[in-house]
DNA sequence: GATATGATTAGATGTCTGGA
DNA sequence: TCCAGACATCTAATCATATC
C-alpha cells in the first residue's frame, strides 16, 4: 500500500495536502483507479472521479474519494453564503477529520489519549447539529460521505434503496433529496418498525431519524397523535423522555438521602433504584482518582463519609489479615452482597472454626428448598443448632423485609431448637469504639459460653456488640 | 464445567453553560 | 452562532462468584 499526495483547495487562497490511498498489485504495479463521479457532485465538476470497477460500493477508499469530492463541491456552494473565515474554519476541521480517518484505517473514533480532543468535540458538535437538522444539505452530505453518521447496522431495505435495478448506486444530487409527503415518510417509518420490531429505534435510518427529530415542531395534533400512538412520543415531546442531566448538588442531595437510609455512601454502580446515582458515585471516584475532583466537593463527600476507594480494590491488591482489616471494613451492600464484601463474614467464620474445631461448622450454607436464605455461619450441636449472623450495620434491610418470617423459615427448615447470635462487627455509635478484632473476641467468648447451654425455646436470639 | 449475575472500571458520548 | 470546558451518563470489557 502506498500513499500519494495532492493539494486540495480548502478555501479561497489556501490549500491543504490530502493523502490518498492507492493499492499495489502483488507484482508491485499500481492498480489503476479511474475517476469517480461523486453522488453530491454536479455535472460541472471537472475533477470528478469514478469508482474503480474492482472496488465494491461503500469501501473505505471510495468514502474518502467521495468525501473529497463533496468537500470540493461544498467549498463552492458555501462560499456563496458564508464568510470566508467561517468556511475556512469548518473546512479545516473537516480536512482534519478526513486526515484522521485516512490515518486510522477508516475509523473516526478518537481517544482522549490521541491528543485530538478538539477534533472529537467538533465531530460531536456536527453530529448534534445533524440531529437538530441544522446543517446545510451540502455540509450534511459531506459529513455523511465521511461516515460521520454511520449507524452500526443498516437494514436490508435501506441497503437496497441505495441501489438501482442494475445494482449500481443511485446518484443523489445535492438539494435533490427525494421529496416525500408526511404520510409517505410516516408509512415508511411504520414499515421499518414492523419489519425490524420495536427495539430498533436506535438503528433507524438516518433519514427517518432526522425526520422524526423534526416532528417536535409539528403543529398538527393529528400527526402528533399518530406518532404517539405508534410509540414515537419521545420525538413529539422530546423533553418527556429525554435524558436530563442532574446537577452535582442534586446528586449529592440524593446521596445524602441514601446515606441516611443505609448508613453508608457505597451506592452500587448499578444501583437499580437510582441508576444515575450509581453512575454519579462511580464518576466521583473516577474524578478523584484522576485528581480532578474539586476540593470543596471532595470535602463535602468526605464529610458525608464517602469512601473514594472501594474495598474490592483494596482486597484485590492488599494483604488480607485481621490486623489490616480492623477499622477499615465499613461497607454493607444493597441486595445481593458483593462477594468481596463478604470477606468480613469469612474472617469471623475462620476465626470461629479455628477456636471451635470440635463442632461441625458451615459458612454461608444455602438451605435446600429455602435457597434464598443463607445463614452466615451454622454450628450444629447435638440436637440443636447455633446460627451466627454477621450483621453489618445491623442488617437494617432484613428488619424491613421481615426478620420474623426469616426466623420462622429457619426454624421450619432445621426443625430443631435454634440459638441465633446476631453479631455486629461495626461500631454503631461514638460510645462504642471497639474495633473489629475486639468485637471478634467478644463474640468468641459469647459462643464459648452459650454453646454449653442448649436453648429452652424453639428460637432464641442473642445480640452481641449492639 | 457452563452459564448467569453483578461489581468495577476506563473510555466514549451527550448535555449544559459561558465566553468569544 | 460556534466552540470548549466540565461533567453527567452510558457502554463495554473484565473479573469474581453463584448457581445449575
Amino acid at each position: 500500500m502506498t500513499f500519494s499526495c495532492r493539494s486540495f483547495p480548502v478555501a479561497e487562497g489556501r490549500s491543504k495536502k490530502i493523502f490518498l490511498r492507492r493499492s499495489k498489485n502483488d507484482d508491485g504495479s499500481t492498480i489503476k483507479r479511474s475517476v469517480v463521479t461523486p453522488r453530491c457532485n454536479n455535472s460541472n465538476n471537472k475533477r470528478s472521479v469514478k469508482r474503480s470497477s474492482s472496488s465494491k460500493g461503500g469501501s473505505f477508499e471510495n468514502s474518502i474519494v467521495f468525501s473529497l469530492a463533496c468537500l470540493e463541491e461544498l467549498t463552492k456552494v458555501e462560499m456563496k453564503r458564508d464568510t470566508p473565515k467561517l468556511i475556512d474554519l469548518w473546512m479545516e476541521k473537516y480536512t482534519e477529520a478526513l486526515e484522521w480517518k485516512l490515518a486510522n484505517e477508516g475509523s473516526l473514533t478518537i481517544k482522549k489519549t490521541d491528543d485530538k480532543v478538539p477534533l472529537a468535540r467538533w465531530i460531536t458538535y456536527q453530529r448534534k447539529l445533524a440531529r437538530e437538522d441544522k446543517l446545510t444539505p451540502e455540509k450534511y452530505e459531506a459529513l455523511n460521505a465521511l461516515g460521520m453518521f454511520d449507524v452500526k447496522r443498516r437494514s436490508k431495505g435501506e441497503e437496497n434503496n441505495d441501489r438501482s435495478n442494475d445494482g449500481t448506486k443511485k446518484k443523489k444530487k445535492q438539494n435533490q433529496r427525494p421529496k416525500q409527503s408526511w404520510e409517505q415518510t410516516f408509512e415508511e417509518l411504520i414499515l421499518f418498525k414492523e419489519i425490524n420490531g420495536d427495539g430498533t429505534k436506535n438503528q433507524l435510518p438516518i433519514k427517518l431519524k432526522r425526520w422524526l427529530n423534526a416532528q417536535k415542531n409539528t403543529k398538527s395534533m393529528e400527526k402528533r397523535q399518530l406518532l404517539i400512538d405508534n410509540g414515537f412520543e419521545e420525538y413529539v415531546n422530546p423533553k418527556k423522555n429525554a435524558r436530563r442531566r442532574a446537577s452535582w448538588d442534586t446528586r449529592f442531595t440524593e446521596l445524602r438521602q441514601f446515606q441516611r437510609e443505609h448508613d453508608h455512601c457505597n451506592v452500587p454502580a448499578t444501583y437499580r433504584l437510582n441508576r444515575p446515582l450509581g453512575y454519579w458515585v462511580a464518576t466521583q471516584r473516577k474524578t478523584h482518582r484522576n485528581g480532578t475532583l474539586k476540593p470543596e466537593r471532595e470535602q463535602a463527600l468526605t464529610n458525608l463519609g464517602f469512601e473514594f476507594e472501594p474495598l474490592k480494590t483494596w482486597y484485590r491488591n492488599g494483604p488480607r489479615n485481621v490486623d489490616e482489616l480492623a477499622g477499615k471494613v465499613s461497607v454493607s451492600w444493597m441486595g445481593r452482597a458483593a462477594p468481596a464484601y463478604e470477606e468480613k463474614q469469612k474472617l469471623v467464620f475462620e476465626s470461629l472454626r479455628e477456636n471451635f474445631r470440635e463442632f461441625d461448622m458451615r459458612f454461608n450454607h444455602r438451605l435446600g428448598r429455602l435457597g434464598s436464605i443463607k445463614p452466615d455461619i451454622v454450628i450444629e450441636v447435638n440436637n440443636w443448632a447455633m446460627i451466627i449472623e454477621v450483621d453489618e450495620f445491623q442488617h437494617k434491610k432484613y428488619e424491613r423485609d421481615g426478620e420474623d418470617d426469616r426466623l420462622e423459615q429457619l426454624r421450619d427448615y432445621f426443625n430443631i431448637p435454634l440459638k441465633v447470635v446476631r453479631f455486629n462487627p461495626d461500631p454503631c455509635s461514638m460510645k462504642d469504639e471497639r474495633d473489629f478484632e475486639e468485637r471478634l473476641e467478644v463474640l468468641k467468648e459469647h459462643v464459648r459460653n452459650s454453646i454449653e447451654v442448649a436453648p429452652i425455646r424453639d428460637v432464641e436470639i442473642d445480640y452481641v456488640c449492639f
